[in-house]
RNA sequence: UGCCCGAUAGUAUAAUGGUAGUACAACUGAUUUUGGUUCAGUUAGUCUAGGUUCGAACCCUGGUCGGGCAACCA
């Protein structure tokens, strides 16, 4: 097993040549550069096994580096739940660094480029200059201002920092090539005015850098080996290089991977603070959400979104994973490590008619039978009355029903061998209750009817039952890709949350801890929401078991 | 109709000039006191046309298709 060779993704190809070539004496050095501008989600969590994987690999380290080049869209809140996020995933930062922490040194950096007469102050407007950019099929044209002297730009640029020009009334602009096949290389802006109040720096600056103009910069400082991007960057990269070059400072490398997309989700942070903003869904951490705070929420584990970003890959080519993927992941970790309770979602009563009536048995049952020894156990008050779910029985079953119904046998988890002997219902036809008799040398552990049985269903005694509310999600859209939809909130799934506000589940689950997985036995996986109280504990469904049985009934 | 990136089973991802493999999904069957888990098996793929070569998913050329590129956002 540990000789298997495993194949290498086309950065690790990358950095393993480099390592046979000596550059950098074999140093690895990455970062993971968020905005602090939203929360993160499971995008970034692929970016961020990636860089710190690597780093991990290769023996190297990684920074976390705060791209806060915007003061008006970052917040100290946003800074706190990244670090928090990143932490909760499993991995350690080398250095927590911010792009901020640079401003003085890329101010220099500018005056080097005017003092080169590479660069020059445009008191155009935004919509002159996108003008003077022309198109990708036409050559831009260059503005009046683009022949000022290197002293009046210095000039200028100083006066834009001092704070004497409003906002928008110039920009300094690196001076390439108007006529450039990329966009990107045609006088691209790299310092605009902001009298905006930043979240670190407060009042000190009222010019910023943009972030081409700081992004390979920063990497450059840190001496970041492998500057790991997504795509939408690719065309980004002559300009990294030509700063870089211009500058003379240290040749960071950028490569870049596709960035992740699920189905039946969105994952832009512009929409995802629609979503939040518009009341959607109750916050960045609602558990629908695909942000990393929203799945911890939900259930997930860091070692599931790990293994998740492991197994999807990196590659370059456009890629839609899907969100059966993810959920396969959490069922993989939470089946090995989740204990096993009861719980009726949607209860009928049964009647065991030939149970005395005031007897109470305690039963036992393993906490997680996938372990040897079984982690332990908890025991499980019987008695004549049960609460079992109603989809668990049918008056007229379809062949291969191994459920309850008139005259069948089931186990009752745990404990004994029923027999369904008669329905009871109301005036409207709903049954009420359902009335068995019960096989007393059928015990679980002491069973000595001989008897088999297809099937097993759990239940919850009724008078020992606590009541909880239960939370069931399903996926926050319902089309496969919202984003291409003209409007992508009417393609919101209306059923993405059903509460149930009274279910019934066996009294241990009182003690169920925060953050730790369960399986309702047959139902699925849940966890404790962070709103649940001990007067009213709420249970968030991670995700469903997997269903054979319903596949089979959807066939027909 | 300028430039850039990409194209391998349903979805992802390997094979780096020499047997197209793996995971998820789907489907069979076995086991099972969870219609869960586990185990065994099945189905299913190199965008296209040329070229180089003994041999091409891989190298070259043309085409097709998909994505990206112009924000005082990152």
């Amino acid at each position: 097993m540990e000789n298997e060779e495993k194949s290498l993704n086309f950065i690790e190809e990358i950095i393993e040549a480099d390592i046979r070539s000596g550059k950098h004496d074999g140093r690895v050095l990455t970062r993971f550069p968020p905005e602090p501008n939203g929360y993160l989600h499971i995008g970034h969590a692929k970016s961020i096994v990636l860089n710190f994987g690597l780093a991990k690999k290769y023996n190297g380290k990684t920074n976390l580096r705060f791209d806060d080049t915007n003061p008006v869209t970052e917040e100290t809140e946003y800074v706190e739940s990244i670090k928090n996020d990143i932490k909760w995933l499993g991995f350690e930062w080398a250095e927590e660094l911010y792009t901020s922490d640079y401003f003085e040194t890329l101010y220099a950096y500018a005056v080097k480029l005017i003092e080169k007469g590479v660069a020059y102050v445009d008191d155009s407007s935004p919509e002159e200059i996108a003008a003077s950019k022309g198109t990708p099929t036409e050559p831009g044209k260059p503005t009046p201002y683009r022949d000022r002297t290197v002293e009046e730009n210095l000039l200028l640029f100083e006066e834009m920092r001092s704070g004497i020009y409003l906002d928008g009334a110039k920009v300094l602009r690196a001076k390439i090539d108007l006529a450039s096949p990329n966009m990107h290389l045609r006088d691209p802006l790299i310092y605009r005015i902001k009298h905006a109040n930043h979240h670190r720096t407060g009042d000190k600056w009222c010019i910023y850098p943009m972030y081409d103009f700081a992004h390979g910069q920063s990497d450059s400082i840190e001496n970041i080996t492998h500057s790991i991007c997504t795509l939408e960057f690719v065309p980004h990269r002559p300009l990294y290089d030509w700063f870089i070059e211009q500058l003379a400072i240290f040749p960071s490398k950028q490569y870049e991977f596709a960035r992740l997309n699920l189905n039946y989700t969105v994952m832009s942070k512009r929409k995802l603070l629609q979503l939040v903003n518009e009341k959607y869904v109750e916050g960045w951490n609602d558990p629908r959400m695909p942000t990393i705070s929203g799945l911890r929420r939900r259930g997930y584990t860091p070692v599931s979104i790990r293994n998740f970003c492991e197994r999807i890959g990196v590659a370059k080519r456009e890629n839609i994973i899907d969100l059966g993927l993810l959920e396969f992941c959490i069922r993989e970790d939470l089946n090995k490590t989740a204990w096993r309770r009861m719980a009726v979602l949607n209860p009928v009563k049964l009647v065991i008619t030939n149970y005395p009536e005031g007897k109470e048995e305690t039963l036992i049952g393993e906490n997680n039978p996938e372990v040897a020894g079984g982690e332990g156990e908890r025991s499980i008050p019987f008695s004549r009355e049960l609460w079992i779910e109603r989809e668990d029985f049918m008056e007229n079953p379809p062949k291969k029903f191994f459920r309850l119904a008139p005259g069948l046998m089931v186990r009752l988890k745990h404990a004994y061998i029923i027999k369904c002997e008669e329905v009871v219902k109301d005036e409207n036809g709903i049954i009420t209750e359902i009335h068995c008799s019960y096989i007393p040398e059928s015990k679980s552990g002491e069973d000595t009817s001989g008897i088999k049985v297809k099937g097993t269903i759990h239940w919850v005694s009724v008078s020992h039952a606590k009541t909880v509310e239960v939370r069931l999600y399903d996926r926050l859209f319902s089309v496969e890709n919202p984003v291409a939809m003209e409007n992508f909130k009417a393609s919101i799934n209306p059923d993405s949350l059903e509460i149930i506000e009274n279910a019934y589940v066996e009294p241990d689950l009182l003690h169920a801890e925060p953050g730790k997985g369960y399986q309702f036995i047959r139902k699925g996986y849940f966890t404790l929401d962070t709103k649940s109280t001990s007067s009213k504990p709420v249970f968030n469904r991670t995700v469903t078991l997997r269903d054979t049985w319903a596949k089979e009934i959807q066939k027909g």
